[in-house]
DNA sequence: TCTGGGGTCCTAGGACCC
DNA sequence: TCTGGGGTCCTAGGACCC
């Protein structure tokens, strides 16, 4: 049997772990420069906000209904995920973290378990010792635990936020249930086709024939089909190192010089370089786009992009700046107004098995100075050791005027408890 | 004024090989 | 009437997830 665990309305909770006075109120989050809605509580689900909701059109609504509004809090959520995640572990013998508030169990070996007990211990342990809230579905596929798991968030009274599904009536009843475009995998555009042939449950949806679905839905359309019909066909993955690593924002304002442009790139190049020599890689290739206000119709608008192919391999801040410098020379158009841009690396190999090439190579020096470079950082904060071509003056520049304390990360911001 | 960020996988079609 | 057959690799675009 599977289990999927997942953290309800996560980073909404996150905040009122250390808000108690929050519970029972409207809450969302947002996303960067506290664009849109990220996340919100049951009540402000209640309320009518949707989610992605774009916070200055909702203001009015924040005000009327005494909406909680937070910026969102990274650190806090990931930290929180991590804790969350380390007390799951601890249940079963296999477990995949899918996602930052979400992860599958496999209980190999475990059939002399009671598994609704198992559940009620899960929600409670991770409740009393984290203070978040979970949802958990046990199912024979990982398909079928996804939608255990809804039905558990679905009717926390009735299921103690624990549901199972195991016997034949059980997933029946459960798919039967279930709205086509509610499924995992199945997104909007699936949905509308699926319905054009009168698919309006799960359950419709694994009467189809398998050439049909393979036709409409590639390969990943027929397993889905199979781990909902109870044979097991989605497996358990390994934590793999990442193919490609992003870093782009949105800027608190239109840009317009190269100079700033360049400023951001260069920022965010150091920052995937970062990640990179992280997981111990080496990247071939990057995307680096930059692209003025889609939503502005009234301005003229510019997507530039390109992919760079290195001359060797790199994972050296220096030289991978030096690189998404001169591309951005090449896509920059004087005379826009920016409002996003990023960059992407890719085509990784591990550090240690990097290919020389005949004329041109990595500078060996780089590695040592990286080294230092990222001890330095950690140790004494983010972006201690910055490149000149970075910005000086400060390091967010993004719009968060309602970021809680980042309670378990910084030791400034330690909630103080007075006896 | 104002609209997120970070990933994965699959497929079709073109270019190329012998 | 008729124009070989069997491959690989790469890329862009589309779909999905949280």
């Amino acid at each position: 049997m599977y289990a999927l665990v997942d953290c309800n309305n996560f980073y909404a909770s996150c905040e009122r772990v250390f808000r108690p006075e929050l519970i029972g109120k409207p809450i969302v989050v947002l996303s960067n420069n506290d664009g849109a809605v990220i996340a919100r509580s049951n009540e402000a689900k209640e309320i009518g906000i949707p989610m992605g909701a774009v916070a200055f059109q909702y203001e009015q609504m924040f005000r009327e209904h005494q909406v909680e509004v937070f910026s969102a809090n990274f650190a806090l959520y990931g930290d929180m995920s991590h804790r969350v995640m380390s007390i799951l572990q601890q249940f079963a013998p296999e477990m995949e973290i899918y996602s930052i508030d979400e992860a599958f169990l496999l209980f190999k070996g475990c059939e002399k378990f009671d598994l609704k007990v198992l559940g009620d211990k899960m929600v409670s342990q991770v409740r009393q010792w984290t203070g978040i809230p979970i949802s958990v579905g046990f199912a024979p596929s990982k398909a079928l635990a996804k939608v255990a798991n809804r039905i558990a968030k679905k009717y926390p009274v009735q299921t103690n936020s624990c549901h199972i599904i195991q016997s034949e009536e059980s997933r029946l009843k459960a798919l039967k249930w279930l709205k086509i475009e509610d499924v995992w995998g199945v997104g909007r555009q699936h949905a509308k086709r699926l319905c054009h042939v009168g698919v309006k449950t799960a359950f419709d949806f694994t009467q189809l024939s398998d050439a049909w679905v393979r036709r409409n839905m590639s390969v990943l359309g027929v397993r889905l089909k199979h781990d909902l019909l109870g044979i097991p066909t989605i497996q358990m993955e390994e934590v793999n190192p990442k193919k490609s690593i992003t870093t782009s924002r949105s800027f608190e304002r239109n840009l317009v010089e190269f100079e700033e442009v360049k400023e951001r790139v260069v920022t965010f190049m150091v920052m995937c370089a970062e990640k990179l020599r992280k997981q111990n890689s080496c990247c071939n290739s990057f995307y680096l786009f930059l692209k003025t206000n889609s939503h502005r119709q009234d301005l003229e608008q510019y997507r530039g992009a390109t992919l760079v192919n290195l001359p060797y391999p790199s994972n050296s801040t220096l030289e991978l700046v030096h690189f998404a410098t001169e591309a951005l020379k090449t896509i920059f158009r004087k005379g826009f107004r920016y409002k996003k841009a990023g960059v992407i690396i890719m085509d990784f190999i591990p550090e240690d098995k990097v290919q020389l090439t005949l004329f041109e190579n990595s500078n060996p020096r780089h590695h040592e100075l990286m080294k230092t470079l990222d001890e330095v950082n950690t140790k004494l904060g983010q972006q201690k050791i910055k490149l000149a071509s970075q910005d000086q003056r400060r390091v967010w520049k993004m719009k968060q005027e309602k970021k809680s304390p980042s309670y378990t990360t910084k030791v400034q911001d330690l909630i103080n408890i007075v006896v």
